[in-house]
DNA sequence: AATGAATGAGTTTTCATTCAT
DNA sequence: GATGAATGAAAACTCATTCAT
């Protein structure tokens, strides 16, 4: 029953699906069909939107990012002060939506990704940079641009680093504790005098 | 031509096949022949082995993860003070075998496989209760019991956390940068009073 | 914006890009879709119109055959003498619009569709009598039957095979060269006494 | 019931099988799957040996071209005048072995192959200058070059054209008749004295 | 012990064709 | 009349796995 105007519907659909789909059968073992079905459309309508597996997995990267960006842009829009804002990068990257099982699944799986495919690689490196250049412009209202650099590079592995080991707890830290951890060493890191 | 105790080193060899194939191909298509070509055994050698993929693969998680403790061990014996303990797990941890980019893609591809597969989730686990562990065990001649354990997951967060940055840095911290900045936080925050 | 009375002319337009997609992408990847887009319509129309990808193949083969049939006819009409009808026959064949790389490709794939398909042998059994009963009328003013039967059979087998390897030449021979070569062959065939 | 030194026999077998299977099902429609039925053997081992469709069609390409030269040399080898050498290449390439319906149609497939694939181009321009290269050899010794020349390319497309035309034959010139037609050409043309 | 031979099961991909609008 | 939407069916291709030698 095709009506007109379902692309980007479909589109949606099928990203949704594929975040669901790594995370149930692992990046290696989904496949268009698995990802169609759970989208109830054809795997074949699902090459024809978007050209392939390859496509569709780095269409949903993008997806990701651009939902994880929007998300740091809509707390960094409430923020009026330097702690604030450094507060509001954290709190955007440990969102409720981007904490999901599913999504850090995705995201992981897009790391390795990255390790073989070049514009995997790219998108993520974009993320990379935007969190750290994030970081960096909220902690240079507060100290030294080295040290600014040292904390934020530290934070940001953090962030990181509280992702990963979150995909593999049973409770583990929920995104509340994960931030007021990263909040707890920036700020720690920045008393230091010396630097 | 089949000489007499030629087993365990083909078992190595496919190994550490394994490894550089998961780098160059990533976990999703890493094949047993591509494998087996690169030990320079037959696929069905390899089979004959291991019992089947799955087992090759998580044989060489197995030997990465055996490594890894190895190393740590291997720092944790030279140490003399509980800063010294400190340091050993943290350079254990960076240390020159580990910090390869073969080898993070292959544990960054094990996370992976752990979100779906439980054997490798149990094994990941080991190592991560092994690293909260050893941190935890050096942090607690120095500090409170609460505070030690906020610090050892911040800093296995942090270690985790640098080695997915490593694995897309073009340059990013060298071995020696990640184990001395992992330091300076564990520092940092052990200074804080009121924890 | 459908406008009445386009129906010929998107048959015509279809066919066109029938001929042109078989030359580029060769008989065995033609689509309905490739020679659709090439016509500046959708596949389903290409479908309505012509009942189905082989109905629409038949449909250029048909198109090419009555081309060629009434490319031939009027140089016929021109013609005042024996010798001029053979030269009228040979000359339609290698007509400017016959010995276009496209049309020769597109000629080359019906003879194969033919090998199979009874619709095409039929169609090209056509083309075949007709040039040869063409060439049979023209020389039975000049010779005895028994010599004009078997000149036109060579006749007939050299057009086609300057075809073929038009097909395959860098440069070869020009429609013009090639019509002179078959003539010559004709005249020196005809000068043989014992035939 | 795997046994070694299989391969070979294999190769020739699907070789032999895809001819066939061109024959019957037409080069549009020919399917890995229907030539290693043929062959009796999986379609996975077909794929196996040549690497895809593609490339055992080519092969089949380079069997019909290594066999179709040989058979031309093995005539030549008998020939000991330049009258007899003319009568070696033709006879050579109407042999009982070339002129069967499979074989012409693959011949037929390849030309059309060769439109669109390079490499199957390629290998058809050395059969035609192997085949112009062999005519003229022999004419080289009865008559002026220019005149060997326009000859040998003569000859050459009606070898072509009979071959093309004998593929919708019901029954049309045997191999014999064929030959003898094309001889005959030679003869009447090398009686011209003006060239 | 080791391998070449072989395949079945499963995946991606392609495409003619259908249908609601 | 014309099309975007959608799909079933079939094809190419991949690969872990088995087996005879």
């Amino acid at each position: 029953m095709p009506r007109i105007g379902m692309e980007p519907l479909r589109r949606k659909a099928l990203i949704v699906a594929a975040i669901d789909a790594i995370h149930d059968r692992g990046m290696g073992h989904v496949t268009m069909g698995e990802i169609a079905r759970r989208a109830g459309v054809s795997a074949a309508l699902a090459h024809h939107y978007f050209g392939g597996k390859d496509q569709l997995l780095l269409a949903t990267m993008r997806h990701l990012l651009a939902e994880l960006g929007d998300e740091v842009q809509a707390e960094l829009a409430k923020a009026n002060s330097p702690q604030e804002r450094i507060s509001a990068v954290i709190r955007g990257n440990f969102s409720a939506c981007q904490f999901r099982p599913a999504v850090i699944s995705a995201w992981l799986a897009f790391y390795v990704q990255a390790q073989t495919d070049p514009e995997a690689r790219r998108l993520l490196r974009i993320y990379t940079r935007r969190l750290e250049s994030n970081l960096l412009h909220a902690l240079r209202d507060l100290t030294s641009r080295a040290q600014a650099e040292r904390v934020a590079e530290m934070a940001a592995s953090l962030i990181d680093g509280l992702w990963i080991r979150r995909s593999l707890a049973e409770s583990g830290p929920d995104a509340e504790g994960a931030a007021d951890l990263v909040e707890r060493a920036i700020n720690d890191a920045l008393k230091r005098k010396d630097a």
